[in-house]
DNA sequence: TTCCTGACTTTAC
DNA sequence: AGTAAAGCCAGGA
């Protein structure tokens, strides 16, 4: 299916981020980066406040923060219903409240 | 149509 | 090593 840059940056986070499996996490830098536009992390997250949702194909709430921390209340309701997304997923979290990406960092 | 803000990251001093 | 500033594109009002 042409969802590709369907809708500029936006439709190519959205591609990007559906393709991370479950289980797995990756930064808005990773996917910038993916996207060859590593300046553009901004956008990414960016993209996933307009993103249709889960439900869409868009897991947001397999996006965090190059430190592995989460949003700070921008997203979901708060970082504890991501925090409980990734985690009933099988995602590990490390005492400081941190996504356990060293383990779990969506690599291609 | 124009201006501003916005889930971040990187580099520079 | 820590702090500060700059940069990118798009959408909403």
């Amino acid at each position: 299916m042409a969802d590709n840059a369907r809708e500029g940056f936006f439709g190519r986070c959205y591609a990007l981020v559906r393709q991370i499996p479950r289980g797995r996490v990756s930064t808005y830098g990773q996917i910038a980066s993916m996207l060859g536009e590593p300046r553009k992390s901004r956008f990414v997250g960016f993209a996933m406040h307009g993103s249709p949702g889960v439900a869409g194909g868009v897991p947001c709430h397999r996006v965090v923060f190059k430190d592995g921390t989460l949003a700070p209340g921008f997203a979901f309701g708060g970082p504890d219903a991501q925090r409980g997304l990734l985690e009933s997923e099988g995602v590990g979290f490390l005492e400081d409240g941190r996504v356990d990406m060293a383990n779990h960092l969506w690599e291609v």
